[in-house]
DNA sequence: TTGAATTATTGTATAAATACAACAAAATTA
DNA sequence: TAATTTTGTTGTATTTATACAATAATTCAA
């Protein structure tokens, strides 16, 4: 099968918890150069691994690997902020005496 | 890598939508009997072939495969509809007049 | 009941995923 | 600054995923 390149978050999630290649290798039982060709795209995870590397960081596999290049996350977050803030507009209080 | 053997529900999702394996097989763009090989569990499917699966049943990776047992899905509705009913019992309702 | 479609099984071949080794480069730590 | 750790690169070997072929069994439709 034609395998597709895919994307994943793996190195930033890792700077997030501050742990490095070779720690989160140990932790999901490969070898630490496995997962430096994860991140750099060099080939795709068995559904296995994929598994294993959600698990360990809590997270959906969605969330971690995509088929299409992700955006970072902190601007994910912004577009998030900017919703809430549109939700606040439409939707005044419902709790509470005063809007 | 030792791979463990995941778990799926591609024939369940196949059975409710009355499509064959064949079919199946023709849009996600892989031989009919690699479709087979995956239900039975003979082999785990590649992370993109997992996706692929995904994104024509319309459902999260973590939905169609898992890495244990997975309850029948006609198991994990009547669960819910219990949790609903426990949650409608300490939650009265808030919208409308009548209780 | 027959024919077609679907599925199961076995075997071979190929491609991809992964481990490991060795070496080098880059980054970090003391 | 030197030592250590982390990461990148190349190569080889092994395992797993997938395609394809052939055959048989089962199921489904007419």
């Amino acid at each position: 099968m034609e395998q597709r390149k895919l994307y994943n978050r793996i190195a930033v999630l890792r700077e997030e918890r501050d742990i490095s290649r070779k720690e989160l290798a140990e932790k999901i039982g490969v070898n630490y150069q496995t997962v430096g060709y994860l991140e750099r795209g060099e080939y795709n995870p068995s559904l296995d691994l994929a598994f294993k590397i959600s698990e360990f960081f809590g997270l959906p596999i969605e969330f971690i690997f995509s088929t299409k290049p992700m955006k970072p996350l902190s601007e994910e977050i912004l577009n998030l902020k900017k919703l809430e803030e549109t939700w606040k507009k439409e939707e005044p209080q419902k709790d509470g005496a005063q809007g």
